[in-house]
DNA sequence: CCAGTTTGTTTCATTATTTGAAACTTGGTT
DNA sequence: AACCAAGTTTCAAATAATGAAACAAACTGG
């Protein structure tokens, strides 16, 4: 048998992967589902998914709401993904930065990484108010038209950048939003002749920001940070006085994760 | 084979349990693992427990480092996380009513569940002054020598309560600390006929807290809500005196939970 | 109040996957 | 060069997953 890098559907290792599918199934829906709404959007027959559902439940990673006879996403998933976050993310060694840049500068700051061709933020300081983790730590966003998404593509490998860009879906959720592409690639050669990325009004009307990438020491993103505001505030050119501050507080991130070694 | 309802390690469906046991493997390390480390402490042969580390990695649910050789946790945890966060705790029904109490309260306010017998804080709001550590969603503490632990336990069904208790420790972390059973079961009958708890300096010195239980319409704990401090800045006493305001955000929180139909 | 219908659960022979001892490969060490 | 340890692959036997179909339970409306 050859070696075959299956590349089509990640799932298909095995039975895990088919339980995976069925708790990304679950995490899909908005809100609990009923077992009949679940089978209908699944290739699995009746009694293997509810044997799935069964499984799944008993090990706490969905949740059964007997009342209502609906599934959700449980708990042990929160216990897990916080020791994910803690040691897998740069969140642990970006914090003491982000702290300084949301000191200095008052404005909303992001970190985050690229994953399945996706932007996830994994921390996040709010313009004036305390820290509330998951409320955006976890959450994902659109790598083609946000700041961090876009500055991250710029210095991805030949590979990994095809890939990513087979994943955008290039929705024009604006006027400036970039829907195909080529004018994305050229976007992306902009931002590594600059060094850093804009949001012009891309993802939301209103909303501006700027990004810098955090690089490994073989020139590659393994995250980005940046900060983002709204045209009434401010306007692009005075966001990229920030410019300094940022590449430096991403140079600084990179030494450390250098120095933990951080895998790209 | 009987049906045997297995009782002791949760683990043992099929495959997937399997799966998830190597999991949970690789979360209680701390930090990236080897391979060999983790093979040394499961019960999995050689290349049973390969073939896992192979699946769980290409599922991004762990995360391989080709470099060092190790294993950590994967990122697809921390999405995953953020939905069963956003749809099945009880933190987005709350938050408005922690904003409103961190605002009037300038102390630490924690929102916690009980998950496998252990305390589960799904949300925080921190002291007018930043504080320590990481946002402490998704992080787990004791039950049976917190404030929020002891509250939910004092309000559990008979059946719940019991595998609870079981499944304490009662390591003495303080001189205060609770150590066995009996003297637990005390002081969670005190709790319920005061109606909230304190936490007395019994998990680290100096921090103190008072904590009220959010009620399911049986009567039966659904999450807690505590206040925390240090003996340095306050006392038990003046704790006290914020009862009434946690006892109406409980209700009010329990009152949301109940239109949502949360499950117990 | 009963037939009809939808939704959820169990069964069991068949089929496919997992298992794990052992052989092998790779990379580092003396 | 010989050795050793860590990681990877193999393959027949053992086990677990599959899924059609029967079953049960909970609604529906006539």
């Amino acid at each position: 048998m050859t070696k075959a890098i299956t590349d089509g559907p990640v799932s298909g290792d095995g039975t895990v992967g088919k339980a995976l599918d069925v708790l990304d199934m679950v995490a899909n829906a908005n809100g609990p589902v009923r077992f009949t709404d679940l089978l209908a959007g699944s290739p699995f027959p009746k009694a293997t998914l509810y044997r799935f559902l069964q499984t799944l439940t008993h090990q706490n990673m969905l949740r059964y709401d007997a009342e209502r006879q609906t599934y959700s996403l449980g708990m042990r998933l929160v216990r897990l993904a916080h020791t994910a976050w803690a040691q897998s993310s740069l969140a642990p060694l970006a914090r003491p930065h982000l702290d300084r840049l949301s000191a200095t500068i008052g404005e909303t700051i992001h970190l985050a990484q690229l994953d399945q061709g996706q932007v996830l933020y994994v921390d996040k300081r709010n313009a004036a108010q305390p820290v509330e983790m998951f409320s955006q730590a976890g959450k994902i966003g659109p790598a083609y038209c946000t700041g961090v998404g876009k500055a991250m593509m710029a210095y991805l490998p030949e590979d990994a950048l095809q890939d990513a860009l087979n994943r955008q879906s290039f929705f024009p959720f604006t006027p400036q939003t970039y829907t195909n592409r080529n004018e994305l690639c050229a976007e992306l050669a902009a931002i590594r002749a600059r060094g850093y990325a804009f949001d012009r009004e891309e993802h939301e009307p209103n909303i501006i920001c700027i990004a810098t990438p955090i690089l490994s020491d073989r020139g590659r993103a393994i995250g980005a940070i940046s900060v983002t505001s709204t045209m009434m505030r401010t306007n692009l050119n005075e966001l990229e006085t920030l410019a300094p501050q940022l590449l430096a507080a991403a140079e600084d991130i990179a030494l450390e994760a250098r120095n933990w070694r951080f895998p790209e």
